[in-house]
DNA sequence: GAAAAAATTGACCGGTTGGTAAAGATTACA
DNA sequence: TGTAATCTTTACCAACCGGTCAATTTTTTC
């Protein structure tokens, strides 16, 4: 009989061994896939940096694409957390920019996640067409909320879509584009501190620029 | 005696035909470049694009990195030129919004130029050291520039480092983004028309976020 | 129009890659 | 403690991929 793989067993519960271990692969599938992309990763070097053999990780998922894609649904579910906070009720001008804070600070603690995401856009998102449909409904949800703030006179006259566009851009530039930016502003000023540089000047930027 | 490569002749000049093949497998080599990533293209696959066979198109370029690096190259050449046309002399916002203007047009016209380069970054740069110092001089140079500015109290005090990442980032997020941008858009709005739409809301931002 | 140079092709090669088969080692549980 | 289930490994395979070779066809040149 051959060996059944431990995830299409229908009821049989995870053991501590599988949970343990595919936290390990994930782990080391993040730090692969988001330096090289999709195409780019190879098992074997994910099963290296997750110090296991190939098939060894093989018996934990069943093909490449499976790795991907629940990292990317994983991704997506923390990724939409700062928007979906967005608080139609709070005061417009404070909830963006606890926005723009929320996400400069993921793309500071999270940068694997955002190339991972950025690599896949930018390669036409072939593989998660279903996860940018619940992208989508949330954006223009959101987007309903700040043409009402800025009916009530609370907000400059812009486009919604643009504006989430503009702090998505902006933001998740310094995880994407960190090997640029850490390049240009040069071995002083590449530090830690050019996060707290960003909100700063992100700050002034959206605060100025959308204050009606 | 083996075939000489047709750039490895020292003085013999360039036919008519190479001129033209190079040309037409830099194209299909930008198609398939910008969409796969260095790693994820195949020249097989840049063989089909440009209508040839593989060893017919590796006649003329030695191997996959010679035709990535020389694609780069070009890009940046043509990448950084509204950059240099920043002038020191001009209106300082006149100046900045026209800086704007001319990437976010370079966006809609050249964006499997900017996925190219953005693929390259987002992969730690590795293989244009040489190229991003250059880049880094010019903005420093340009930094210099929108200090000065400052200083004369034409600009609101901002760092101009982070505000040239942020017009990088808003600007070809269009490009590098566009199947995202696309997606939440909907049907209706991801005409072209988009562009303009970007420029307005882009005007406002910035020029209500920089004015002193 | 013939010889030389340039361009093109099919066949091929060694290394890599995604993935499998099957047997052995370890762990959980009665 | 025995044994069944789970986990791990070695050996392997077929497809793919970057690149070469040698022979053929086309173009240029005299």
């Amino acid at each position: 009989m051959p060996v059944a793989e431990p995830r299409a067993a229908k009821t049989r519960r995870r053991t501590r061994i599988q949970a343990e271990r595919e936290e390990l692969i994930l782990e080391a599938a993040l730090e692969v896939f988001s330096a090289h992309g999709f195409r780019g990763a190879t098992i074997d070097q994910i099963a290296e940096q997750a110090g296991m053999s190939k098939p060894n990780l093989l018996y934990y998922f069943q093909n490449k694409e499976v790795m991907h894609r629940m990292l990317i649904d994983r991704l997506l579910e923390t990724w939409l957390e700062p928007l979906r906070r967005l608080d139609a009720e709070g005061e417009p001008l404070t909830e963006i920019r606890s926005y723009i804070r929320r996400k400069l600070e993921m793309a500071r603690d999270y940068p694997r996640e955002s190339r991972l995401f950025a690599n896949e856009i930018l390669q036409g998102a072939p593989r998660i067409a279903d996860e940018m449909e619940d992208l989508k409904k949330l954006v223009d949800e959101k987007a309903r909320v700040i043409s009402r703030w800025i009916e009530r006179g609370k907000l400059a006259r812009v486009d919604p879509y643009h504006m989430i566009f503009s702090i998505w851009a902006t933001t998740q530039h310094y995880a994407d584009f960190d090997a640029q930016v850490c390049k240009v502003l040069g071995p002083k000023r590449s530090g830690e501190g050019r996060f707290e540089d960003a909100a700063r000047y992100l700050d002034q930027l959206f605060l100025g620029g959308l204050k009606p």
